[in-house]
DNA sequence: TGAATGTCGATTGTCGACAATCGACAGACG
DNA sequence: CGTCTGTCGATTGTCGACAATCGACATTCA
């Protein structure tokens, strides 16, 4: 087999009903698709341009992953966010990273800890330069990184959901506008901790992280109805 | 309202699509249908007196849990078990029960502790009579009741997809005839524990029970090829 | 008047037919 | 003879049309 002479990129390749998942997963976690929104079947498949065949299928792994809901023959909407949703989704996902954290510091790779500061790094010069957007795509890489680094694909799995829906809790209650640079810094005593294997500061350091802005966002949710419009 | 002089029961209500999945998740994790085996959607219609729309939808179900793969334009089939899957299966469930029962302990409620002491009764009682089939039965029981009483809906989702592939696993890999009242009598110390609220013991005593089995089952996958038929 | 019942529009659920894509094999070309 | 290319059957992916079911409203009858 020759070799080209430019490498080129491969094609997008994913069947429709993939793309819209990917589309309307989106616009659901980015806040675009706000909860309660009715989601009716043809009206969407109008405006994606396909039928309603792969947007079916489309809605129907979002309703698995929790992000709509599908009562028969009464139609889809974005799932509704309570506040026991919220809690639920912290706890769950501490537990998650704690488990993973602790499989890290059993292995004891130093390459994991240099990754996880290479994440640090990012999300300090994002918040430097004032870049809210760049500093929560590394806040998320460097979670994503800590799941991924555990090699366990069933815990990423599960990671992959309970991530897209803090996501979107994050995107409906956006900007509570706290000190930048000292969100990326409530990284450091983890990654210190870590990377003298004191599992136990570890997991203590990566619940409060977690917990505070678990508690923080439920308070919040409390406080004002919730992020739907409301459309009643 | 006229109350009706005889209780009538609700009658069944699920779409085609449920019961679609329901029938093939059943075969799967029962082992009828062997990991490898191709699911070919026109012969599966055919069989079922259904059309290939919602079946198509039940096997997309299949697939985001686990049970069986989808490769583009190539078919499904169920999917396969390797040795890290079934210990990453273990210490997946290890995790979600060890959560579990710390909540638990936490609210610490004597008709928790009792709820579990009838599935033990009930495994027991079936222990005693040999009857593997109810053992098993209650088994399960008992740890569906200890994630249930967790009251974390998160939480159960996750056990769902893990609870059924244990199944499948122990299904393929089944008649390990060890002696079934000592099985029984396993889940003893682990309630004592609870009720007692000693977190640590309870802890340890779960995931011993849990990694025993789970170690058992992987290393005997080792040893002979795997559950499928190989027919290749 | 008001509770039970019939009707209606909207939306989802299901179906059969057609299009797209795959691996395997046959054939052309050097 | 080996490699590349074109064709073929099988299977999945997508489509538009029809059937089933829902809540809301209108209607009936005491």
């Amino acid at each position: 087999m020759a070799q080209l002479p430019a490498q080129l990129h491969q094609i997008e390749n994913k069947s429709r009903r993939e793309r819209i998942i990917d589309v309307l997963r989106e616009a659901i976690v980015a806040g675009e698709l706000k909860p309660g929104q009715a989601l009716i079947e043809m009206d969407l498949a109008t405006q994606l341009g396909v039928s309603r065949a792969p947007l079916r299928e489309a809605l129907l792994v979002l309703d698995r992953e929790g992000l709509v809901e599908t009562l028969p023959y009464r139609g889809t909407i974005v799932r509704n966010l309570s506040r026991t949703d919220i809690e639920e989704l912290y706890s769950f996902r501490g537990l998650l990273e704690e488990f993973s954290l602790r499989q890290l510091i059993a292995r004891d790779n130093p390459e994991d800890v240099a990754q996880l500061r290479n994440h640090f790094d990012a999300m300090l010069t994002a918040a430097q330069a004032g870049d809210v957007r760049l500093l929560n795509q590394h806040d998320r890489a460097f979670h994503d990184t800590l799941i991924e680094l555990s090699g366990h694909s069933l815990l990423q799995a599960s990671w992959q959901t309970v991530s897209l829906r803090v996501r979107q809790v994050m995107a409906l209650r956006n900007r509570q506008n706290r000190d930048l640079t000292r969100v990326a810094y409530n990284h450091i005593p983890i990654i210190d901790a870590i990377a003298i294997r004191d599992l136990d500061k570890a997991v203590r350091l990566l619940h409060e992280h977690i917990a505070s802005a678990g508690d923080l966002l439920a308070e919040l949710w409390e406080a004002t109805p919730n992020g739907a419009e409301q459309s009643s």
